[in-house]
DNA sequence: ACAAGATATGACGAAGTTCGGACTACTCAA
DNA sequence: TTGAGTAGTCCGAACTTCGTCATATCTTGT
């Protein structure tokens, strides 16, 4: 039983269209993602290690609610960053159950890098289009993600 | 050091909003993916069904190159799809060292159900553009990821 | 003031994944 | 026929995720 919409629906073409764009930029992002030398960090600790760098000091609880992964996964990851000697935890006095997260030297070094790594895979995608349509492409994909329905 | 683009690179602020924009959008994707009942399949095994689904016959070599996964990797992810009775392993006669990967009645149901997801969720990608956007945002997407540099 | 309950983390271990190295079986060219 | 190359698999080490349990600390109703 299929749905059949109104007439100001996404046509089937134009999903398929975007299903295939999808696809094939997922494997690409992923390929130029594992280029990256030595023992690359697990994705997770990447997600980690970024969100620290956005919000210096705050806990595990709250890394682990925005990347919505159980506590103790969390605690996995900031251990393995902790070790690498990517992240300090420090207790804090005003809740000494809690640990503030924030990023040692080197590893803002890493997150800068990883940074500017997106930095540049965005700069090759919007390079492909017009001064134009960048603007355009940008409020469009903003909307699509930015409008809860 | 910062290199100092041409004037028809891309702005900061353009690259600054498709970053902040596609962080979000990965993390929405995950979390829509995410709530699927049962042990859902690795990420892996869930891309090998959907590219068996597409070529039917193939081997595991060609899985693997596809993916760019090891081969021993691959034949991990074809065991467990075949444990849970998903994937078909025959050996074939045109050359007996190979074998040929083809879904099963319920891998194509499995593979049909995750398509379909997808399908849903470009749907309510798209249907918050205007109906002209659509086809814009299509033809940029499709600029972007197909148009190798 | 304090017992009871909520919170923030960490320790531990089971279950599952990735992938290098070694191995089997088969094909092919000389 | 033999040696090199190819398709796949098996095994085991190293890692991740995440549930369960244990530890400190807050917080509060009384």
């Amino acid at each position: 039983m299929r749905y059949v919409g109104s007439m100001s629906d996404p046509t089937e073409d134009q999903l398929a269209a975007l299903g295939t764009a999808f696809e094939t930029f997922a494997r690409r992002y992923k390929l130029a993602d594992a280029l990256r030398s030595e023992r690359p960090l697990a994705e997770l600790d990447k997600a980690v290690l970024l969100y620290v760098a956005e919000h210096a000091g705050c806990g595990p609880t709250d890394v682990a609610r925005f990347l919505a992964v159980p506590t103790t996964t969390l605690s996995s990851a900031t251990d393995r960053l902790v070790k690498r000697g990517f992240l300090k935890r420090e207790r804090i006095e005003a809740d000494r159950r809690a640990v503030a997260l924030t990023l040692s030297e080197s590893g803002a070094i890493y997150a800068q890098a990883q940074v500017e790594a997106y930095r540049q895979m965005h700069m090759l995608m919007l390079s492909r289009l017009s001064p134009d349509e960048r603007d355009q492409f940008i409020a469009m994909i903003t909307k699509i993600v930015y409008n809860d329905s």
